[in-house]
DNA sequence: ATTTATTTTCAAAAATTATTGAAAATTCGA
DNA sequence: TCGAATTTTCAATAATTTTTGAAAATAAAT
């Protein structure tokens, strides 16, 4: 297979993956596109590649931003704006991890919080079934919170090296 | 906050949560009410209390046995069939990761095995950017199958008392 | 074998989400 | 300050996904 046909395949299954992982498919394929390329692209580049109009890339582009995924590269001398993925898979991964707590996995346990509150008589099975299964996931969720926050700050290799041994 | 109210808040919530984990509100919304329900309920029961339609239960309740999420239940006597949730959250946890693992994962180390092979001079800057992008995410893929691996397969308390301390 | 209850399917409609493209805003050099 | 290059916004449109509901299929009772 050749460079063309192998980004391409690349391209396309990111953005067919990135619909499974809550984002959508243009975004999760500039972000593909950025991480296999050797040099900051353009809008118009990622337009050209792509093959979509100027307002989706620069709104899939500032949510990239947003995720802390790409960042916005000043060329001196350049009077286009240049973007480029972080390309060390770790990294990615800690930053989604961390992103995805804050947007997803903190709200969620605050309202747990709250819910395992509910009124009611805890000798009725609803109000039993519902706390048992509030309470659960609260925590549940504070152990993940502790797991992923010692994972997102520690080191890649110590993390796979050693932590991995540990699990076996 | 009375029991109603409750339900209401953590159906609707773990319905949006779904959304961002790549299944749809609804068939996050019945997983939500199946796992607050002491006792099994019926098409028609979700029906009324999710006010939908009996079409859209039917497939959402299929869909959620697939993930092997919810159970179909036969009561002697009864012509109806119930239906119940897995209301342990670490068991619903670990399935939803071998699922995931299963759809998402491994197909995606298979194509990365399948990229890692692109034709073309590894010194040229647009192959090595690939090449590297490719095998990094390889070898990520390759330790985070292990580690879902081991953690699918350990026990609930062993994991939350044991593994969390080594991390610390 | 027929009737009745229940589940399943799926084409059509509705709702939601993503994309376009042109106008407005911004940035920067002259 | 002006004008050209570039980025950003957003209403309209297109594409996709979800939902409905009625008909077909299935299963159970009489």
């Amino acid at each position: 297979m050749n460079l063309s046909e192998a980004k391409q395949q690349f391209i396309s299954t990111w953005g067919a993956m990135g619909t499974h992982w809550g984002i959508n498919r243009t975004m999760a394929q500039v972000h593909a596109l950025l991480m296999i390329s050797p040099d900051p692209l353009t809008q118009d580049d990622v337009m050209a590649q792509l093959n979509i109009s100027r307002g989706n890339v620069n709104m899939n582009i500032r949510d990239l931003i947003d995720w802390g995924l790409v960042d916005r590269i000043i060329i001196s001398g350049e009077r286009k704006e240049y973007f480029t993925a972080e390309k060390d898979i770790w990294k990615v991964s800690t930053q989604i991890i961390k992103e995805r707590k804050r947007r997803e996995l903190d709200p969620m346990m605050k309202l747990m919080e709250q819910l395992s509150k509910v009124d009611g008589d805890k000798k009725d099975k609803e109000v039993k079934a519902f706390v048992d299964t509030v309470t659960g996931i609260k925590k549940f969720g504070a152990h993940a919170n502790n797991m992923l926050d010692v994972l997102v700050k520690s080191d890649e290799n110590w993390f796979l090296s050693t932590a991995l041994k540990l699990f076996k």
